[in-house]
DNA sequence: CTTAGCACTCTTCACATGAGAGTGCCAATG
DNA sequence: CATTGGCACTCTCATGTGAAGAGTGCTAAG
């Protein structure tokens, strides 16, 4: 559907002004702010038509017009001016990871926290994720004489660590050659690369017979699709916005933005505009979400450990800030990633 | 003060109501619910009493009476019948922890969920802190050519990894033989007791040395009052209660419950009646949970590593069940660690 | 096609009114 | 003299009413 440029351009008014206020805006309001070369009674006539075109509506019969899910698409689509974020912009979020650590996770909680604080809603970052999870390197450290902790590390420097308790006693100095044993035999693979122990050898000691069972299974675990549960950040921030101001609705909402909910929630679809997706309102499959929208980017380098960025928020958005903010943030992330593993 | 067991009677039914219904209670209620041998005149005038001795309060004239903070303190230390968990509902708690696996982080997770669900209020549960740290083994991973993950367990049973820069290339196999020494030469030992480099010595290379500034700081920082933020749970359960039926009310108490906030502000003080405190509105210092109650106990095998368990919730809370709840589950946590350690 | 005009609708606020719950006090009572 | 019945009083809460304000939809004229 297409919209005449008059009628289109009453819609992104309308958008916007709503977005701005929270409030119905009503024709003559509309005529007074902008300086549109029309009467109200025009704008009336328009403002029918989108309503019949499903693009606005009313709450009541005497109260302005809001955007329908419908014309926040339409306007995210067609209408909406993207910027890109001023080089000021820029660098004040460059220089916020620049004085982080070096450290992967870190990275992580600092974009979110950028972007809850620049946008006034929820912040959601997954934890990067690897296609191919490798084993590194392992350690055995003894606890007590028959437990033991194994750590060990992945390529996608993850540090995991499991408890292994044994039916006999085994000291360290045993363990650091089992250690290193290992080390050679299942270094640099997969779990499914993991070498069969021939049946016919020797069979292993019933120490390492647990320790090749635990280190199978913790790099199954990681492997699979053992999604982590998302960083959120930013909760309260947007619970102050009116849309939440009642108790129940607030409940409802603290609940759908829960870590481990929003788990297998967050839209996974397909990410157009130069990586940035925006899924609107009843867009959303789950029901809590339904007056929601997302704006989500993917980040990591191609092919390499990634995982997704964005922002949770009433329909009510100020999407263009949105889109840039989020685009910025996941494009500084990749860039970061992408030193860390190929510097 | 103490009063006259009339009084304290009725004291004590005016907190159990309105703990129950959430509504200030009045005298003809209180005569019809309980079989109380007297008139509500009667009662009118103990309650006034009560008044006077600032146990309760009026919300307005006309209203029935609600407890006032002196008035739980009085209950909470002289009144409340305190009571053990039936075995039935220790048993069911039991076996959740047997369910889980063997893990300290798991069992700390745990016992919120557990308390949370219980009580229907928010459940708090710092991490177990030694008094003492030390260093039980390390590991190097080379990540780059010079740049290395360092992997330091400490006694804790805790996992700490750093990333450090090397100016020079180092190896995996250099690596691995500088981790060996450095195990020998900082194994078992405290930040404190780590040694002092001999400064006629050969002076240590930069790989090394890089190596000691990085594992000296780690330690120093997890020795440290470091105190991690506590586990939460339960918020939303809480929320749901009628003193936080008011947006306002639930947006300032939802940051008064973040945990970056509540890691300065549990109470500290002496844990009584056998080892559980309960402090109550105005008792606490901080703003936020002046009309807030927390009940707390300590967990952890004397003189080992421990930490803190509790409940916080409005102070309209059932102190008895919190009590009992939160002292069965300390006890279970003290177990499992003391088992942990000294198996 | 645009616009002025006007009747109509719906929300919001202030204000009044009545029912209900509970208190405080006084005088009577065992 | 503690207890109690009685009663006036107060305050909340729900309901209703009326006026103001904002906005629409429609019609007729430019």
């Amino acid at each position: 559907m297409t919209l005449s440029e008059r009628r289109a351009r009453i819609l992104a008014l309308i958008v916007d002004d709503f977005v701005g206020s929270a409030q119905p805006v009503g024709s003559q309001s509309l005529v007074e702010r902008h300086q549109l070369g029309l009467s109200s009674a025009t704008v009336r006539n328009e403002m029918a038509a989108l309503e019949e075109e499903g693009m606005i509506t009313h709450p009541h019969t005497s109260a302005g017009r809001i955007p329908s899910h419908r014309g926040y698409r339409y306007y995210v689509s067609s209408l909406m001016q993207e910027r890109d974020l001023t080089p000021q912009e820029q660098f004040t979020i460059l220089h916020q990871f620049h004085q982080a650590s070096r450290q992967l996770e870190e990275w992580v909680g600092l974009a979110a926290s950028v972007l809850a604080n620049n946008l006034r809603n929820v912040a959601l970052v997954t934890q990067p994720r690897l296609l191919e999870v490798r084993l590194k390197q392992l350690q055995l450290v003894e606890l007590l004489e028959n437990r033991a902790l194994l750590v060990a590390v992945t390529n996608d420097s993850g540090v995991h660590q499991r408890v292994i308790d044994f039916p006999v006693a085994a000291h360290q100095e045993q363990l650091t050659r089992l250690a290193a044993r290992l080390n050679t035999e299942f270094g640099g693979k997969t779990a499914s690369e993991f070498p069969v122990r021939d049946p016919n050898a020797e069979p292993p000691g019933a120490v390492e017979a647990a320790v090749v069972a635990a280190l199978t299974d913790l790099m199954l675990k990681e492997q699979e699709a053992q999604v982590e549960s998302p960083i959120v950040e930013g909760v309260r921030d947007m619970l102050r916005q009116p849309e939440f101001g009642h108790s129940d609705r607030m409940l409802d909402t603290l609940e759908a933005v829960d870590e481990r909910r929003l788990r297998g929630a967050i839209p996974s679809g397909s990410f157009d505009r130069e990586g940035v997706a925006v899924v609107i309102g009843d867009e959303n499959r789950e029901g809590p979400y339904q007056d929601m929208s997302f704006v989500l980017a993917r980040y990591g380098p191609e092919g390499g450990a990634g995982g997704v960025v964005g922002i949770l928020g009433p329909t009510r958005m100020q999407y263009g800030e949105a889109v840039a903010n989020v685009r910025y943030v996941s494009d500084v992330l990749t860039e970061l990633m992408r030193e860390w593993y190929e510097a």
